[in-house]
DNA sequence: AGTTAGGCTCAGGAATTTCCTGATAGCGGG
DNA sequence: CCCGCTATCAGGAAATTCCTGAGCCTAACT
């Protein structure tokens, strides 16, 4: 099995070459170490599986992905995430790549996806996997969150959510609430509290959830 | 952990006593033969996990599942098939399933799938994840080129962006990538100026916009 | 009526984060 | 060789967060 690896960090490179190495199916063809560089690799270097760095070149190597199925059909894509991308997982997979692997993950991980996606499976080590099937629920969270979230707060916890997802800083949320910044301050801890987030990323991102934006 | 199954032929049953004997994390507290003492017993018997036969009750079982989950939502769901049910595995996740195992699979595979599952986890075996793919896949027309601000971004500043969206703290963010704090809050404000946003609310809110969560 | 609970308001103060500035070092191209 | 870019670090003022306590009002319950 020819395999390519596309990574922009030449120390995962060097790893990735050492756990292939302890692969006797495995034949590592060459590194890809810009994105430009990519498509002639591919084109030069026939290749059953590449290895693609999640965030390749500046950008999200995703984006890429459908042009390349496209060109190079027979070529199989194993994505290597460096953190957990959580729901991009989905997006990978609508766009043609077969497996999904965090960089976190042990090195017989790694070997088994490759196992795998060379025998024409898909994988997804187990982060990828919660996370995507924590994106395809559609069903339950309704019930129980309107309740345990959204639902706790109070009309002035409502509109300090609003505003905060409108991206103001408490000093104006103060000011336009026409109310002391200490208050609006309070106002935010608890809805941090009963949203249970710890930071305005992931307030955002429970309003995401939940189509409020 | 609390187990219980649900399958309506008695053959199906013995077998599954006998391999979830061999676990002794499980304790299984009961067996249901007909879709109609589904709802009673589980009302009954505190269940941590159900094996849910896919033709249980004649007819999809899947149809009772959002009910099932929205009743009982602390039960997880183990969905076992007896033949290769490709295109339902989708709608088993949507439908809130955490798991799909077919019965020709090897009894480790379902000890694997009960433990992983027990734990939080999802799990599929390989028949339904690359049934899962499949259906998944949608080569698009066009690749999506969403670099405005991010190709500005340098790779160093790539990686606080993307810590910057899982929600962690500038302070993580430097211990993980082991460099200093401040040099970290160098790197976000450089984001944040690259991005044109001005502050955390609205780096999300980018983030989503150009598809990236 | 009295009591209790919850919501809204405010603020003190310590800890933390942000924001701006300056500075050093390596690396590659002209 | 110098210049620009990147990565690194840090100082210090300003702002924000986090935790805590407290007063006031309304609604509800006894």
């Amino acid at each position: 099995m020819k395999v390519l690896i596309a990574d922009d960090h030449a120390t995962v490179r060097a790893g990735l070459r050492v756990i292939l190495e302890s692969m006797s199916e495995v034949e590592l063809t060459g590194e890809v170490s810009r994105l430009e560089d990519l498509e002639a690799t591919l084109e030069s270097l026939p290749t059953d599986l590449l290895l693609l760095d999640f965030r390749f070149g500046h950008g999200v190597s995703l984006d890429h992905l459908p042009r390349l199925k496209a060109k190079f059909p027979r070529t199989q894509v194993l994505m290597l995430s460096m953190y957990q991308e959580g729901t991009l997982v989905l997006r990978a997979l609508q766009a043609g790549a077969r497996g999904f692997v965090n960089k976190e993950s042990a090195d017989t991980v790694l070997l088994e996806a490759l196992k795998a996606v060379g025998e024409g499976h898909v994988y997804l080590d187990q982060l990828s996997l919660d996370a995507l099937a924590g994106q395809l629920v559609q069903i339950p969270d309704g019930a129980i969150d309107s309740q345990k979230g959204l639902g706790l707060l109070t009309a002035r916890e409502h509109e300090v959510f609003a505003l905060l997802l409108a991206g103001q800083s408490v000093k104006s949320i103060a000011f336009q609430l026409g109310i002391s910044p200490k208050t609006a301050d309070n106002h935010k801890a608890a809805v941090y509290t009963k949203l249970k987030v710890s930071g305005p990323v992931e307030l955002v991102q429970f309003a995401q959830a939940h189509q409020l934006i």
